[in-house]
DNA sequence: GGCAGTGTTGACGGA
DNA sequence: GTCCGTCAACACTGC
């Protein structure tokens, strides 16, 4: 009897190590790979452009390799819900596939649809390949909840030894096609999603697993480089990524991490090299770290009702928050950055971490979520679990607790970018100014800035805040919802860590 | 159980 | 130019 298996492409967008598309392959000998594109999405869903193209061109990627397997990609416009129980009858089929996500739209998406599965007899096979362990088995193995250090991280990560070798891809994938199946099924492009190629960017990133492969591959192939990296010693603003940028290829599941992780090992194998939290190796295990804490904790993208995440009464401010986004805060640095974001999506980490500072506890005082909102919009790499947790960490509102430091938005991008040459490339207008003023052109005499062609004031703006006098007051505001935090118990703090803490703070608090 | 030490990536001012 | 203390946190580990 001829037996039919969907796997369903969400992430994971791959055939190398995926194992739930391996599985289609192995139990069936008609085996439909699916993507559904809901057109809804398309123009309600926080996606900027750039990463619609990415998309795109992923599964026009992931279409392409699948031909050279004997199989075909269908992407099929519609809900789950809706498409499901069709597909499911009209090309009868026995089992379907997918990769496991954790994120909480995904599991009420997926559990409806086990549900649905069920009532068509169908057999779901479900697994995980998004990151190196499973996040459950790590909770597991750490007492049943979520390691919120990644000391304790790399702890529990001992005994576990090395994560699953990644599965190779299927060496042939048998599907009936259509002759019509370019017109049914095929990759749309942006203007069919009613977006524009105009409306992009450069192309810096293509989408794919070839381009994931290919990156991976000339990354590893730096072998100095690779053993001797450490991420606090990238620079945020050189004019050529300082790091590997394969985030966005992760996030999409282009690039499988288990596959990360041993080319990883090859290399270091051979020699001496640096180790976590900093090595690259580190920058995989911090990605574990905030999956894992995500996956256990309740409003992870929240401030309100999330156990971790400190409650600080933020000022909600339309204009701040647009002019940040829009990169017109009057801080050349910081409005390099959100500009570099908009145009091309990728910004490196302590890039993140500068503007991120300057939104929230540093200058702005805005809530974290805003500033997630913008960069899940923005970001090739938006990915869930991350964005949340590093607002948290920057914004001093979970798992780093050292607000007094702030980053300067003016000292911070001299040490790797002198001449601000960043600045000059990203904010044109500056790009006549003298070093002396780049990134300070307010203070600039009159003089200069009619000779450089920008008046501060007119053809660029002020800064919105005094950075000196804001810091201050904001490292007060800090110490104040942390103190407030501690004598109200915290909210919505955890029951198993109030008793010795709240003891020692009642001392503290007179 | 109590206490001391420690942790991916700050800035500033003074010596 | 470099080094060092200040600003004054929390969660977890190890003794």
């Amino acid at each position: 009897m001829k037996t039919c298996a969907i796997h369903w492409f969400r992430k994971g967008l791959r055939l190398h190590d995926n194992p739930a598309l391996q599985a289609a392959c192995k139990v069936a000998d008609d085996v439909k790979p699916v993507f559904i594109l809901d057109p809804w999405f398309a123009n309600n869903a926080n996606v900027g452009v750039n990463r619609w193209r990415f998309l795109l061109q992923t599964l026009q990627n992931l279409d392409e390799n699948l031909k050279k397997i004997n199989s075909r990609l269908y992407i099929i416009k519609g809900k789950p819900a809706d498409v499901f129980p069709k597909l499911f009858k009209n090309w009868g089929v026995s089992h379907l596939t997918f990769e496991e996500d954790i994120e909480p739209y995904a599991l009420t998406r997926d559990s409806e649809i086990k549900k649905l599965a069920d009532e068509h007899n169908v057999k779901v096979t479900s697994c995980v390949s998004h990151t190196l362990f499973d996040p459950q088995r790590i909770i597991s193995k750490n007492g049943g909840k979520a390691p919120l250090t990644y000391q304790r991280l790399q702890t529990v990560l001992s005994s576990l030894g090395s994560p699953p070798k990644p599965v190779d891809s299927p060496s042939e994938c048998k599907t009936k096609t259509e002759s019509d199946h370019d017109k049914k099924y095929g990759v749309p492009s942006l203007e069919d999603l009613g977006k524009s190629e105009k409306e992009c960017g450069p192309l810096l990133f293509p989408g794919g697993e070839t381009e994931a492969l290919r990156r991976l591959e000339s990354m590893m192939g730096k072998k100095n480089w690779v053993c001797t990296f450490e991420k606090p010693k990238t620079a945020p603003n050189s004019l050529e990524p300082s790091t590997t940028v394969l985030s966005p290829y992760l996030k999409f599941g282009c690039l499988s991490p288990r596959m990360f992780y041993y080319k990883l090992q090859e290399v270091y194998n051979k020699a001496k090299h640096t180790s976590p939290p900093v090595s690259l190796l580190g920058q995989l295990l911090w990605r574990e770290f905030y999956y894992c804490v995500a996956v256990d904790t309740p409003n992870f993208d929240k401030m309100e009702g999330n156990p971790v995440c400190k409650q600080i009464p933020w000022d909600t401010n339309e204009s701040y928050l647009k002019a940040w986004k829009e990169g017109r805060t009057g801080y050349p640095f910081i409005d390099a950055v959100m500009t570099q974001l908009r145009q091309e999506g990728w910004i490196h980490h302590l890039a993140r971490h500068s503007v991120a500072c300057f939104l929230t506890r540093g200058d702005l005082w805005i809530n974290w979520e805003e500033g997630m909102k913008v960069f899940e919009e923005y970001l090739l790499d938006a990915d869930w679990s991350l964005n949340a947790g590093n607002w948290m960490w920057l914004s001093a509102s979970a798992f780093f607790h050292q607000y007094f430091r702030v980053y300067s938005p003016i000292e911070f991008g001299k040490k790797t970018d002198k001449d601000g040459d960043n600045i000059r490339k990203y904010v044109p207008q500056l790009s006549k100014y003298p070093t002396a003023y780049i990134y300070e052109p307010w203070k600039a005499p009159l003089k200069v800035q009619e000779k450089a062609g920008c008046i501060v004031g007119k053809d660029y703006p002020k800064p919105i805040v005094e950075h000196d006098k804001i810091r201050k007051k904001n490292i007060e505001r800090m110490a104040q919802a942390y103190n407030a935090s501690k004598t109200e118990g915290g909210g919505a703090k955890r029951k198993s860590d109030s008793s010795s803490s709240q003891k020692k703070k009642k001392a503290k608090v007179k």
